[in-house]
DNA sequence: TAATACGTTTAGTTTGAACTAAACATAATG
DNA sequence: CATTATGTTTAGTTCAAACTAAACGTATTA
């Protein structure tokens, strides 16, 4: 029934919308869609056929969705082709991302934040004006240090929950008791 | 000192990094921070001479960053132009940006969801495998519906911490005791 | 009322990410 | 060993977002 294609089709086209919204490809979307959407897994050339993408296109998302945890590659045995299946615990997936994409970023601004209070305090004789605009910027730098910092506190502990997730957020949101 | 300047550039060019990679343009990022660098507020003029953008840009990417709540419009008496300043509480800003847009995002894809699970109630007499296929779906999108619910849960918790913002997250994590 | 100062809007351009098509590498099969 | 099946890489293309330049609207000043 095209009711029932309908509504595949239409869960895909969201789920390409929040990964793009999200900074991933629409692609990588699409194909998690058609897996988590599909009884069976997937090969590379069913999801070309089925999300109606070129196999490089295919075989490039897929990797990234892969490292994400968001697909997992099963090798079946007496099979030359990969096969995929779609993670289904989306607390793990949240997870998956934010070990793999904000932490790296988190490091990064914190790193880059560190280098600029490094360079103002190596800076060398300062006219008055200077030291007081340098005084300035360490206030602001640092209040932006401990910014990421906490946040990056917030990714840590989110991180070591593993074997909470799935009840853990639920409860304290309330979904359970 | 140019080693204070660099510090500036540095951070400005960081800034536009993290604006780009939260799915901002790396123009917002600079403007801000040209703007939380500065000691005065500074007008649309000034900004495009800092950030080197032209005027049109600064103009649109100073409202987009107004309505997100991280920069404010300062109206000074008996000056014609228009100043800004940076908004330097971050826990603020998160929820600015919360607010803004993954709230609206999470209401979005929760409709899309459910609009798919709609279509599937909706279709007509299904064959034994049709049937088969709408109950594993259901159960799919069911499972994808509850995950956005609880992030939309989490996301109104953290909004309406107002008045906790600034403390509550760090004492959550330790920062402060 | 003319001239100026300012912010916004618009038409066109630039740019980078994600795609396609096709060549390629590798392993399995006959 | 030639052929086929498969996934990856690459050169080139497409497309949308963000930019520029310039026109525009509006308020202020002379």
């Amino acid at each position: 029934m095209s009711q029932i294609e309908d509504a595949r089709a239409h869960t895909i086209q969201g789920l390409s919308h929040i990964s793009n919204f999200w900074g991933f490809s629409k692609g990588m979307g699409a194909i998690f869609g058609a897996l988590y959407l599909s009884q069976t897994p997937l090969s590379l050339d069913e999801l070309v056929e089925q999300v109606n993408i070129t196999k490089g296109a295919v075989s490039t998302n897929i990797r990234h969705l892969e490292r994400l945890g968001l697909v997992q590659k099963q090798v079946i045995i007496g099979e030359r082709k990969d096969f995929y299946t779609a993670e289904t615990d989306f607390w793990k997936i949240a997870q998956g991302i934010l070990r793999e994409r904000e932490k790296s970023e988190f490091d990064r601004a914190i790193h880059t934040v560190a280098e600029s209070l490094v360079m103002i305090d190596t800076a060398g004789a300062l006219s008055p004006e200077e030291a007081k605009l340098a005084l300035f910027y360490q206030k602001r730098l640092q209040t932006l240090a401990d910014f990421f910092k906490s946040l990056d506190r917030l990714v840590a502990a989110l991180l070591s929950m593993e074997s909470l997730v799935g009840s853990t957020f639920d409860r304290l949101l309330g979904r359970k008791e």
